[in-house]
DNA sequence: AAGTGGTCTAGACCACGCA
DNA sequence: GCGTGGTCTAGACCACTTG
């Protein structure tokens, strides 16, 4: 009599590799089986194997490079991300001693949208700046962020692109503008395809949304920023 | 000459799917076309069009069900939930009038692990209650809550669990205890195979997990806690 | 019984990295 | 050229829902 022990599935094979990767005995930089080693050793599908290893990677335990292997990430703990009234990315990676880098990957002055127009108090005719800002840590991609902002607070802001390094930098040290956090609000979610591309990441991987406000000094709304961040690479933390 | 236009991919199905329900011409409570119509229409293989059906379920537009077919989310708005010191889960959803219910699914008396030990101020030998409570809004699974208090601090808290309906209320009724919120970390992820189930959602759902640390009124902590929540049913709020 | 989604097998071709 | 992962086809069996 033959016994099928076989609610074997992809997720069974996912927590068998999740396993050894947590005893330590497929290290992080080293390589998982490949897919037809995994086949045979399971006697299963390439399928289902390749189910296993895409719920891996969403995981975020291994990334699969086509040609080489399916390799143990190096996980870099999460970045602390200090969440306050006063928060600026560049100071906060620099508190931690994590080098950083921004990059300004698109720009345009439109008309602002609802959201937009509701978060910043404006007329639909009022033209607003859009920024997409791409961010690095440790030369990796971390985030993505889409800033608007009332062209009539920020006249001729194109003419500081050139040197683009740090968002606030410029706010500082051209219209001696400190932007204060007026409220945040988070959601889990997935990327969107652009999101994927510019990040580098598979479209499985989850993000965390923060959708904020930030007040001119004075009070009233100068800024809305969304941002979407790498779920694996970055913990928010707030203190109250 | 026979021009390819193929990058067809079940991204790009997915996308055309998405397409239809925002556009309204699919309706919320309405099925999308069955997986062979679908193969059908795109001349591809199911395989192709699982693929496209579940990066639609996992960005919560749709949910299949065996045997009926994929019927379009009634997206409930995201409920907010609002962070502050003061925050608790019954209050919150009150005040938005939303219908709430919470059930304690386990507890169990042991010892803290290294988390618990650091976050409690606890020596590794002071035992703990540790409470896992499901909570549910609109009659749908929402979150799903560990939270560890010192056993010191609430003796007999058993005692209490018979008509468990709000955590809070029991330590105030009992023991006349307002926990107040001194930090919380925010992390996207995807839920362990235990949170899929009690969640009831699909493995690929992103959710949002919140560590949190409550202080006693007169400034020790008292409760450490880690909550998964559904990433599409809800954004948290932090107002500052 | 027919249709639906859930899961698996078997096998193909491609793009990429490496020796 | 070979092995790797990425993608797709073709077809099978199952569990569930509905008529």
């Amino acid at each position: 009599m033959i016994i099928r022990e076989e609610p074997l599935q992809h997720l069974e094979i996912a927590e068998y590799l999740i396993n050894q990767v947590q005893k330590g005995i497929i290290k992080a930089g080293q390589k998982i089986p490949s897919e037809n080693d995994l086949c045979e050793q399971f006697h299963v599908n390439r399928h289902v194997v390749r189910q296993a290893i895409a719920r891996l990677t969403n995981l975020g335990w291994v990334t699969p490079q086509q040609g080489k292997g399916c390799y143990v990430n190096c996980l870099p703990k999460p970045i602390l991300y200090v969440l306050s009234s006063q928060t600026r990315f560049t100071e906060n990676m620099e508190t931690q001693g994590v080098s950083h880098e921004s990059k300004l990957i698109h720009w345009e002055i439109d008309l602002p949208d609802l959201n937009e127009q509701e978060s910043l108090q404006l007329d639909e005719r009022e033209y607003v700046y859009r920024l997409d800002i791409l961010r690095y840590i440790n030369e990796q991609p971390l985030s993505i962020t889409t800033s608007v902002f009332p062209c009539l607070e920020l006249p001729r802001l194109e003419q500081h692109f050139d040197h683009f390094d740090s968002l606030y930098g410029i706010l500082l040290d051209h219209y001696q503008l400190r932007p204060i956090r007026s409220h945040s609000m988070f959601q889990a979610c997935l990327p969107t395809l652009k999101d994927t591309e510019h990040l580098k990441i598979p479209e499985n991987i989850p993000i965390i949304r923060i959708e904020s406000v930030m007040n001119h000094p004075s009070g009233f709304p100068i800024e809305y920023s969304v941002a979407r961040v790498r779920g694996d690479m970055q913990k928010c933390v707030i203190e109250f």
